[in-house]
DNA sequence: GCATTATTTCTATATTTATGGAAATATAGA
DNA sequence: TCTATATTTCCATAAATATAGAAATAATGC
């Protein structure tokens, strides 16, 4: 991860329908949703929603799986894993002890 | 935390600028750094960072505060706590077991 | 009040991004 | 092959955003 990547990633989230769109991915866990139910979900217009799929999907943060006529759209929870851990990185100089909970983000035991 | 508030968030740190004041001063803690430290150490012009420094700000992410000529500005370390869990709500429908670490973000001790 | 330093506002220009209707493309089943 | 359904591409228009020089504002100490 680095600065454009990040900026890329953050811009992708950055636009209402693409964070609901991508919200609602993240709370549809990893078999994620069909573009058509995502596009009734959320009232978007089939046309409007291809353009903020694509923009998510090229940033990274969806995956996208063909099904017969369907195309499965899902959360890149790696890849939203690495965003935040970039935000985070050496928070507070890595003063362990400093308060903000951000700090601490990365204390989900490592894998 | 609500969509639209999430969007300017995220709109002020996609911005490759920004990210870079907004990453410097996570890691240079709660006490931050005056506005010209800021410049030249991201070789910024001042007017531009100017700019950034106020949407940053604007958007919440920051603090300022004044200390003689000096404005020292700061993460806002609680506000982008709050950005990161409302990334994460609901996480695959709040199944704890779910894989991805994202889903676990949260599950450092409440306040 | 004057000089110095820190920061912001103003301004114009250039660039990027969002929107949604209409048409095109893809997939599957009869 | 024909039809129905799912999704994307094309397009024009509208709106938002980034850049940095020059001028303006603020704060300090003499």
């Amino acid at each position: 991860m680095n600065t454009k990547n990040a900026v890329t990633l953050l811009a992708s989230l950055a636009q209402e329908a693409r964070l609901e769109i991508f919200r609602l991915l993240v709370q549809a866990g990893p078999s994620g949703l069909a573009a058509g139910d995502i596009a009734s979900k959320l009232n978007i217009p089939t046309s409007t929603l291809s353009f903020h799929l694509k923009e998510l999907t090229h940033a990274g943060l969806l995956n996208a799986a063909q099904a017969g006529r369907f195309i499965y759209y899902s959360a890149a929870f790696n890849i939203m894993d690495d965003l935040l851990g970039f935000l985070t990185e050496n928070c507070c100089q890595g003063v362990q002890s400093c308060e903000p909970k951000l700090c601490n983000t990365q204390s989900n035991e490592k894998e």
